[in-house]
DNA sequence: CTCTTGTTGAAAGTAGTTTTCACTTTCAGA
DNA sequence: TCTGAAAGTGAAAACTACTTTCAACAAGAG
């Protein structure tokens, strides 16, 4: 999941902040995850990199990767769940039911349904979120496997 | 935001469960706000309606209706936001970022956009979950009200 | 070297939610 | 109408996720 360190690094010095061990760990662990996660499963991924790291640490990275607009938030209906790096500029998240993996799309022509939406509501529409769920093509391969054994 | 209590009171009744007082008043505090609540907020305006509602009922209540599946839940970009009643049987969100009121639209052809994805992720997308933030017609005419005052 | 400012982890604190428990309500069947 | 079983209740305790506090540490500028 295209992370880019050296943009985020610029990013932290144009701010007067440094890009320390502790949050390079954060932030290599969360470009590593094929799923999104948790905030103390990314203390732990991230431990593996920089044991001596504290679960505030991870918090406080969030939240200035979040300022910097370098984090994905991925919800579903029901719950929130987890969190990703920001690859493209614009793009959407399929989770996989089955087994987490997330993947990013780009394709996104929401603007006949806003447009749609905005005749039927009223409100002027200035933003979307868009999530997809499924099955990843692996999960999708086990399941009918299994169904024709 | 039509919310069939008849509806409702079948669903528990099929699953041995009663309609109660209690009940009842977080029911009709949910589906008479225009917005979203939490379930502290649902809590206080529950109370109104059946004073002696203890916090604990309103989660336990919030459960049932999930299970029943008439509870939809709002989220935006950042924050898991609240709760709403669920009224047409597939319908998408809007929330107004200025005022929080929410409305709800039936358009939605995600089919095309659904498609792309798959063909660009090799998922087989099984559901989705969309959600539209915008001003509402008070908030965008106040707004351009200020603008040229 | 040393001053300034950003950064850190542990521990304390807080908020939201769930569990426990003793008590109450409802309702079908005697 | 009673009665017993099962659902439901609120208050308090417990739990979990997250934030704040604080004293110590690290890093770059001068």
């Amino acid at each position: 999941m295209a992370l880019d360190l050296q943009h985020v690094a610029a990013e932290l010095a144009a701010r007067g902040l440094r890009l320390t061990r502790q949050r390079r760990a954060v932030l290599e662990a969360l470009a590593d995850t094929p799923s999104s996660l948790s905030p103390l499963q990314l203390y732990e991924a991230a431990r593996e990199r920089c044991p001596e790291l504290g679960l505030t640490t991870v918090y406080r990275t969030l939240e200035v990767l979040d300022e910097i607009g370098a984090l994905r938030r991925v919800h579903g209906p029901d719950h929130c769940e987890g969190l990703m790096p920001v690859s493209a500029a614009h793009a959407h998240t399929v989770v996989c039911s089955a087994c987490g993996r997330v993947a990013e799309f780009t394709a996104c022509d929401v603007r006949r349904i806003s447009a749609a939406a905005a005749r039927e509501t009223g409100y002027r529409i200035t933003d979307h979120f868009l999530q997809l769920t499924g099955l990843c093509d692996r999960c999708a391969a086990r399941r009918s496997a299994k169904r024709r054994p």
